[in-house]
DNA sequence: TTAAAAACCTGCGAAAAGTCAGTTTTTTAA
DNA sequence: TTAAAAAACTGACTTTTCGCAGGTTTTTAA
């Protein structure tokens, strides 16, 4: 049941759809400084969704009512969520495309650039390390496909990996080849 | 570019975002008195979705200028649009998971449960008509795939067609299929 | 009414993705 | 330090999905 809205002070978490058979499914990556648990807002339902920590994580919680005692009084609080969530959800329908259209070694891409993106690389290394089969819950895959994806990448001398560790080394050559899916950036 | 608000008087539309090929992906399907056009708000920026009408329809368009003076004028407007966006963000999320782990059959059923949801039947006849090709892109598939379920559907006798017409014989049965996959219903 | 266009359908082969079983490597914790 | 557990990897095989080519039916519009 929903349980107000958490702000992350410090860390950050996956969060995940579970479904048949165990298989999760991570619908994004929260980071320092964002929001989770907020999805239900106004509907008093139970919904489906679990969040785990990747990185040692700091949460504060804000029970529903102080969520809207905090609406009524600061109405640009109101404003900013919504814009929040029309981002997100375009974000997500952009996601949804992606999974209709999209080859493994396509989504394998679109979630490194992802985590790129998200939480950057130090020496060309990402900084977020995955485990595969987490990579493949995001990319909407198997933990096998997955393996063979980086395998292949590493031929194609676009990325590298040390252990855990994944080294892009080149992101203008990984975005090419997803250019069509979002010519319009808004992944 | 993002030009407010649009409201739906009279009818329903698909709403889509083009991919490769002239592929689409249909996101959703919105009805008379649900609003579009409504995803980047407070961003200034370009996005890529577009609306055609699925039945005949009239739509009114509220300008940004025109939302925003209404967002400081009426707070609750806000607040019911954020909710709005929290659920559908929650649906699209479910839609993502779905993709992930579904087998065409399974999508192919889910698609016309949605269908039932949103705009029910006459004598068990889904009340709107969409070519092979529609159902396709919104349930993330091939046109051929879509005929092929259709018709071992119908040799399950789980449904039949009249032409382009679909008449369920029973949505429990076909509920049941996909049951693992929303036993919390949020789709 | 009728020709053209669009939509629907079918079979077949190819490609992609997934599954399984087993091995190797890395990590973890006593 | 080292045994156990977890994660990563590989190859062979199966299943699913896709794409093409060609046909039929239905719809559209002159």
């Amino acid at each position: 049941p929903v349980q107000g809205l958490y702000f992350i002070k410090q860390g950050s978490v996956k969060v995940a759809k579970t479904g048949l058979h165990g298989k999760e499914q991570i619908v994004r990556f929260s980071c320092k400084g964002e929001t989770i648990g907020h999805r239900g807002f106004g509907t008093a339902h139970i919904y489906q969704i679990s969040a785990v920590a990747v990185q040692d994580a700091t949460l504060c919680n804000f029970s529903s009512e102080t969520m809207h005692q905090m609406f009524t009084k600061v109405p640009q609080l109101t404003y900013d969520l919504m814009t929040f969530y029309a981002e997100e959800l375009n974000r997500s329908e952009t996601k949804v495309k992606k999974f209709a259209q999209m080859t493994v070694r396509e989504k394998v891409i679109d979630a490194l650039l992802y985590v790129n993106r998200k939480f950057g690389r130090t020496n060309d290394v990402l900084n977020l390390q995955l485990s595969r089969r987490e990579i493949s819950d995001f990319a909407g895959t198997t933990e096998e496909q997955v393996i063979r994806t980086l395998s292949t990448l590493k031929k194609d001398r676009l990325i590298e990996t040390i252990g855990k560790r994944i080294k892009i080394k080149s992101v203008e050559l990984l975005r090419k080849e997803i250019a069509d899916h979002n010519y319009f950036i808004d992944s």
